[in-house]
DNA sequence: GGAATAGTGTCTCTAAGACAGTATCTG
DNA sequence: CAGATACTGTCTTAGAGACACTATTCC
C-alpha cells in the first residue's frame, strides 16, 4: 500500500527485508475453526389441534479417532496455511450441510494452553444459523456421524459472594444436548469478579459428559451470544423459513430467550421487521394464521 | 476428564495414542496478540472557568522494524507455544503500560492470509481500559517510541444501493489519531450486504496513512465495540478514575457515543451505579461539583 | 453581578406489560 | 359446539427526552 524506501538499522528496505526474511524457528500453535451451526426444527405433533412444539438444534459429530474417541464435538478443521479463517470456516460449514451463503458470525477465540491433549491448538468459533426447510441435505450425509441435536440451557444456581472491594457472581448453567439416540448434558461454571473497578469473567466446566474438548464452553457462549444478538438484530430471521406466522416467530424468540412472550406487545415490537402475506396456513384444528416474510428493506 | 479405555481402528488407547502423537507437517501460521488500550485524557484549559476537555487515547507505538518502518501500530506480539492467549495479552498490556490487574476483553480475530507481509499471521486483537490517573507510569518508558493518540471517529458517508432481494448498506468512516507530533487519518469502508435471508458484513481499509498493517480496522471495530458496550454494561467506570463528578462522566459517555446527552435523563439513567460522596471538586471558577465512586454493589 | 457549571422538577411522549375480549378455523 | 390458536383494543406503567428553573462557586 503506502511503502516509502525506508530503510532498516542494517539499511535494509522493506522489499529487501521482506525476500530475506526468515520465519524463524519458534514452535508455532496449530489453528482450528469449531462451527456452531443452530437450526430450529419442529418436533411432530401429537394433538391436530395443537401446533407442533419447536426447538433449537445444534450439530455435532461423533468423534472417530482419539481423543476423545466415541465422544461428540462440534464440526471444525484446522485453517490451513493459505486460507483466511473465515474461509476456513465456510468451508466447514459446507462440507457439513452442503449449504453456503448463509448467516455466519466469529463468535470468540479460544486459547487455552491444554485444551486439546495433543498439541497446542488455538480455536477461532463461528456460529452459523441454518433455516431448517432449507435443508435439504440431511446432516450425516458426509460425515457418518453427524446428528441435530436438541438445546436446552437453564441457571441452575446463582451465588453472590460479597468482598471488600466488590463481589463474585457465580452462576451454575446446565446444558442438555439431546435426541432419540443420545443425550449429554454438562455443567459450566461461569463468575464475574468485581474487585474496585476491575471486573473479569471466566467460564469453566464443572462436568462434561460426551461432549469433547472445551466445546461445551463453547457452546455456552454461543448460546449466550445468540440470547444477546436476538434482541437487538434481525439475526432471528436467518432460522426462519421464507414464509412464517407471527406466532412461528415468536415461539422461536421463546425457546432462544427462554421465556414466554406475551403475543400484543411482541406483534408492536416486530411489525416493521416483517410485512405480511395474502398466504394462511390451513388445515390446521383452529384458526389459520396469516404467513409473512422478513422485510428486508426495514428502515 | 472423562477418558475411557476405547481403542481406536489401530487398537490405541487414548493413552498410547497421545503418546504416540506427531504434530505433523503442516505449516502454521503465527499467532499473535494485538492491544487496543484506551484511556480517557484531559486537555489542559484556556479558561478558568470552563472545564477541560477529554478525549478517548489509544496506545500506539512506533516500529522500529520492517515492514511498516517507521509507521505506528497497536502494541502487540506473539503468544508463545506455552502461554494461553489471554496471558499473552496480559503480559503485552503489563510490558506496554506496567499496569496489572485492569479490564480486559477479547474483541475480535483477523486470519486473512496477506495481513502481514511477512508470513500467515493470526492476530487476535483485546480491548483494555485504563484510568488515566492509575498510569503514574508514562507509556514511553518500556518501548522508547510509545505514544497515546487522541481518536476520534465520524461517519462521513452512508449509501444505500437496493438490490432485488435487499440492499447493501455503505458506510464510509474517517478514524483520525492525533497528538501534538503526529496525525494519522484512514479510512474505513463497512458495508453491510442483505440478500434474502442472508446478511454480510465486510470491512475493508480504503486509506490509511501511516497506522500498520490492518490495525486501522481494529481501531474501527474496538470503537464499535466500546460504543455498543458503554450503553450495556459499566465498562466505562475503567476509565473513571475512583472519585468524579456526574459532569465527568458524562462527558466521558458523550465522547465515547459522540452524540451530547441531557443531564437531567444521564442522571437519572446511571444514579445506581453510582453512589455520593460527601466530597466536592473545588477551585473551579463556577459551583462545585460532588464526587462520586462506582457502586460496585449495583443491584 | 457575570460567567460558568451543578443539579432538580415536571411535563410529554413512546414503548413495553398486562389482560380482556373478539375472530375463525376443524372435527 | 368445543377446543384450539389468531389477532386486537386499551389501560397502566416505566423510562427517556425536553426544557425551564434553581443553586453555588470565583473573580
Amino acid at each position: 500500500m503506502n511503502k516509502q524506501p525506508i530503510t532498516d538499522a542494517q539499511g535494509l528496505t522493506e522489499e529487501q527485508f521482506l525476500q530475506n526474511y526468515d520465519a524463524g524457528v519458534y514452535e508455532r500453535p496449530s489453528v482450528t475453526v469449531d462451527m456452531l451451526i443452530f437450526t430450529v426444527m419442529e418436533q411432530e405433533q401429537n394433538n391436530y389441534r395443537k401446533l407442533s412444539e419447536k426447538s433449537l438444534q445444534l450439530l455435532l459429530i461423533k468423534r472417530g479417532q482419539h481423543p476423545y474417541l466415541g465422544q461428540w464435538a462440534l464440526p471444525g478443521g484446522f485453517v490451513s496455511i493459505n486460507e483466511s479463517i473465515e474461509d476456513a470456516a465456510r468451508r466447514e460449514l459446507y462440507t457439513e450441510t452442503n449449504i453456503d451463503n448463509i448467516y455466519m458470525e466469529q463468535l470468540y477465540t479460544w486459547g487455552d494452553v491444554e485444551r486439546d491433549p495433543r498439541m497446542r491448538v488455538i480455536s477461532c468459533s463461528y456460529m452459523a444459523l441454518v433455516d431448517r426447510t432449507t435443508l435439504n441435505v440431511q446432516a450425516g450425509d458426509d460425515a457418518a456421524d453427524a446428528a441435530w441435536f436438541e438445546v436446552t440451557h437453564q441457571l441452575v444456581e446463582t451465588n453472590r459472594t460479597e468482598l471488600e472491594q466488590g463481589y463474585e457472581l457465580e452462576k451454575i448453567i446446565r446444558i442438555t444436548l439431546h435426541n432419540e439416540q443420545t443425550s449429554l448434558t454438562g455443567t459450566v461454571r461461569h463468575t464475574e469478579t468485581v474487585q474496585g473497578h476491575v471486573r473479569k469473567a471466566h467460564s469453566s466446566i464443572i462436568g462434561s459428559e460426551g461432549l469433547a474438548f472445551d466445546h461445551l464452553l463453547m457452546v455456552q457462549y454461543a448460546i449466550e451470544r445468540l440470547r444477546g444478538k436476538v434482541e437487538y438484530t434481525d439475526i432471528i430471521f436467518n432460522l426462519m423459513p421464507p414464509l412464517f406466522t407471527l406466532s412461528e416467530l415468536q415461539r422461536v424468540y421463546e425457546i432462544i430467550l427462554g421465556k414466554e412472550l406475551l403475543a400484543a406487545a411482541f406483534r408492536r415490537k416486530i411489525a416493521d421487521s416483517v410485512t405480511e402475506t395474502d398466504e394462511y396456513t390451513k388445515d390446521a384444528g383452529h384458526r389459520p394464521s396469516r404467513l409473512y416474510r422478513y422485510n428486508v428493506n426495514k428502515e
